[in-house]
DNA sequence: CGTCGGGTTGAGTCCATTCAACTTCGGTGG
DNA sequence: CCACCGAAGTTGAATGGACTCAACCCGACG
């Protein structure tokens, strides 16, 4: 059940037996949700968190105006609220995009890890670690990158992503995602977003129907992305 | 010496004598930087992490065209690239905004704190998470803020983390910071930088000359900034 | 006195938004 | 069976935001 996380985590060091038995016995309670539904709620103090098995899921805030800007993407072997072990109260919310299946880590259980097994404490360390990680490529793709550029990188940051936990093909993943949802990711209306979608598809470099990005060139994709996947720190060694 | 990082520390959960002792052990080996200097290297792998004493500093990354990008602003208190001690590999470079002093401490000695000191790795943690959730709030303010209330959070977030560490004063902070460099945090021209500093000058929220911001109407620039502190976490809390 | 970095201003162009209309498609009920 | 509906995608036209290019001001400094 675990197999996505121990991919996760096994992408920066050796994950032990007893590391692996360990978090097995800590993450239970399987629960199932529908796309649309929160995860975790805005404001909520969870008392355990939420790790990804199946589906995709968005971090989220809401403005006054009605307005919504995704901050983060998760994908199956994701903690998506890891981060509420430590930060205690939900700064923003965690949506499910498809229908998710999430199983649970209560808090005290972490906490006892961090005071026992040091070794697999910084590998969950390094998993929000390297979520902030994306987090600063994606202030750069919104500051300094064209739309198009930044559609590009987004595409390729999903798709080695999604490679490393085995849900894509060789050149290609299902995302069931609508254009309004990823405009509310770039941060672009939903009108601009579908003109940036139909720019990558007139060069060639990539297919997007029926929920299915298929990557049709590789390489100039990740030429007009500037993608660079270093930021992913998918480099076993000692941590 | 360190008393801006317990400062910061104490924020979010009581630091006992015991951990402030292990933190004045293990930190040691002060340097200067003068303004413009980097202070890590983009692609290097330090073995120490740096803790900012004094002065302002800025994570970023450099694109292809020659653009640059700032990911985070630092102040005094600041561990600025703890990341480093598990991500092992910058993936971005580190810059001196002004003259900054600087202390270290060694992965080395780090490594021997999660294995021996459960909760100050837990506050540790607790700080790379609160910079994680500063990311957060700036790729909303990039995605869907316009660019006044962009600046007016960046000024209001500004404002609390030096309140917090003593580094401001009743309304206002010393900020020796050009147009071009805040152009390249909120990734906009520098001519269009100007025009919407000016514009918060005009409604009177808020005067920058001579180095200095000065907040002339906290209730407003707030409103104008949506600005909520919760995602800072500074409540003292067991963490 | 000249130069240079930083700030400011104006004009023209291009990018992104809004508003609006229209299509396609799957689902639902008469 | 088909008429209708709503969600998602697509397109055009007009408005306003953000960019570039260019000029100019000013104080610090050699």
């Amino acid at each position: 059940m675990l197999a996505p996380l121990f991919l996760n985590l096994a992408q920066h060091d050796v994950v032990s037996a007893a590391e692996k038995a360990l978090l097995t016995r800590v993450i239970t309670k399987e629960a199932q949700y529908a796309a649309g539904d929160d995860i975790v709620a805005v404001g909520s103090r969870p008392g355990r968190s939420s790790l990804l098995l199946d589906g995709l899921a968005a971090r989220y805030k809401t403005l006054a105006d009605g307005g919504r800007q995704i901050t983060a993407l998760h994908v199956a072997g994701d903690f998506v609220d890891l981060h509420a072990f430590l930060l205690k109260s939900m700064d923003h919310g965690i949506v499910a995009l498809s229908a998710c299946r999430v199983a649970y880590a209560s808090h005290r259980d972490l906490k006892v890890i961090t005071e026992r097994a040091p070794h697999l404490t910084r590998l969950l360390w390094l998993d929000t670690l390297v979520d902030g990680a994306i987090h600063r490529e994606w202030i750069v793709a919104m500051g300094r990158r064209s739309r198009k550029s930044h559609l590009a990188h987004l595409i390729c940051e999903l798709f080695v992503r999604l490679q490393c936990v085995g849900r894509a093909t060789d050149n290609g993943f299902h995302f069931p995602v609508s254009q309004a949802v990823m405009a509310d990711v770039l941060g672009l209306s939903v009108v601009h977003m579908n003109r940036v979608i139909q720019s990558l598809r007139r060069d060639g470099l990539i297919s997007w129907t029926d929920h299915a990005i298929v990557i049709l060139d590789w390489d100039r994709l990740q030429e007009v992305a500037e993608f660079d996947p270093t930021y992913l720190s998918m480099r076993k060694e000692p941590r």
